[in-house]
Formats: C-alpha cells, structure tokens, sequence
DNA sequence: AGCAGGTGCTTGATTCGCTCAAGGGAACAT
DNA sequence: ATGTTCCCTTGAGCGAATCAAGCACCTGCT
C-alpha cells in the first residue's frame, strides 16, 4: 500500500507536487528493494549496519520495538546478510555488523535504487542547488 | 519501520535533502493516521472513496491484491467509516462509498495532516510556484 | 559485598498487512 | 447453452509490528 495519501480536494500544486513526488519516491525505493529480494524492513537495517550498531539504536533510529528488530536481524543473519557480535564492553548487549555479501547485496541495492540520481540529473547543477535549498526550507519548522 | 534509506554513502547535497523531505513526509503522513486510529492501509483507501470506487479500482490503485482490499473494507465497514453497495450494473461488482461518519473522520485526518501545508507556508508565493516546477522536472524521465 | 533497580535483548502471543491458490457467481461471446 | 473471463471472497500462510514477560547483565547505594 505505497499510495500515502490522495491529495486534498483543497490542495494547491505545491502539495499536490510533493505528495506525486514523496510518492515515486518511496515507490521507486520498494521497488528496488524488492528487486534483491529484501522487504522495506530488511533494507532500512541492512542500510544503517553499513557501521557497526546495537539492537536498542536500530530500534531507536527505525523508530519501533526492540523485539522486532530482534526478528529482523534474525532473518538476516539467517540469510548470512549481517552478523551478531557479543558487546565486550556490555555483555548484554550485541553488536551488528554487515557480512560481506550483506555488503555486496546492499551495495547492488543501492546502484539499482536509481531514482535520486536521476532526480537530480533532471536538473541543472543550478537548479540542483535551489532544490536542494527549497527541500531544506520547507522543512523549516 | 518509517525510514526509507539512509542516504548512499556518496550522496550529494541534493540526495541527501530529498531523502530528508520524503522522509519526514512519510513520518508526518503516518503520524497524522494513527493519531486517528488508522493505519497506513486504512488511511490509503478511506481517502480513496471519498468518491465511490470499486474494489478492483482500489486494489490497482495502491497496487495490490484484490483479496487485501477485501480484508481491508471489512474491516472499515465493522467500524462503519465505509459502506460496500450492490453495483446495478454488474452484479458481481461492489462499489465502497464513505459514510458520514468515515467523511467525518477522514476530514478530521487531512486536517492533522498538516505537513503539506506546513511546507508550503514557509516558502514564499514566487518560492512556491519554483518548488512545485522543480519537483515536477525531477520527475520527468 | 550485596542487593535493588534499571537496561538490553529475547520469547511468546496476538494482530494486521499482504500474497497466493482456489472457488462461486455473474457477465459475455460464440 | 456452454465455455471463458471477470469480480470478488475465502482460506492458508508469512512477514511486520506491538505488547507483556522474563533473563542476563550492569550500576548505584548502603
């Protein structure tokens, strides 16, 4: 269920423009996903272990339970995606890290995940640097 | 699991600031929903029938399994945010219209839903009008 | 040292979202 | 009328998510 929301019946071009963008974004983003055979969930933590992280940050940054991430990373590593590695410094706690071919997959993910590139190659370096700088200002709070 | 993709490690300025939009766009979208008791799923198809659809339109609209849209609609139908008609015209077909209440809570949504409209207000009118023609031309394929 | 309480993770139960396979009933084409 | 196609539903099954409970470990206090 990709589709977010329908725009408004209100809604001026701007947002309609937003949403018909956050909308192939993230389309574009599963569809890569699922290309190498990972669900969203699996890309979001195989995307962050790139640099050695506990369960409680995963949790944290992913913004859910620690008992789902705990089944997450189950499934990698039973996929030999990613690695478990006891915490010297907390015995408590596990480290994960990215195997080698968890590496690889996500790097192959990443090149096929084209749609950032070729957002940005739609436009001219100029207008590169205002978009970037519109994104920033709009998210001003 | 509401995090897209952490940004490629060789990102540019660009990248990284369409992650960081879509991203808080999605969080806000999701936010928005569950504050109102909807999920994602839920939230998708109660703003689809705002005009009356089928159940196939709506399953090829989001891009799913007609059995899904099934489970979903009875679901929204128990809480009477949504009815399912006999079509006179095809009686093998359903078509799902909102009722009050679901009109009522779906308007309740968009309104919490304030992002868009957030996003929009911190630019200016000229600053707009670029912003929407920048996220179209980087569409464009 | 010893205990109380907090932390980090796992397990189990449960719900929802989603897909696939199968099937019933209705429309349609010949 | 008969066979095919179409629309939807049902059932089975898995992944994703949450919550409640629990275990192992750390920490702070006395």
């Amino acid at each position: 269920m990709a589709v977010p929301a329908v725009p408004a019946s209100g809604a001026t071009d701007v947002e309609q423009a937003m949403f018909e963008f956050v909308d192939a974004y993230n389309q574009a983003w599963e569809a890569a996903a699922s290309e190498h055979g990972l669900s969203t969930a699996h890309a979001c933590v195989l995307g962050r272990v790139e640099t050695r992280r506990s369960m409680g940050e995963l949790a944290e940054e992913l913004r859910c339970d620690a008992s789902n991430i705990t089944q997450i990373v189950a499934r990698l590593e039973a996929r030999e995606l990613v690695h478990r590695e006891p915490n010297p410094e907390d015995r408590r706690s596990r480290q994960i890290v990215r195997t080698p071919s968890g590496d690889d997959l996500y790097g192959e993910f990443e090149e096929s995940f084209e749609f950032p590139r070729a957002a940005a190659s739609n436009l001219t370096v100029a207008e590169r640097k205002q978009f970037a700088a519109l994104l920033h200002k709009a998210l001003r709070r």
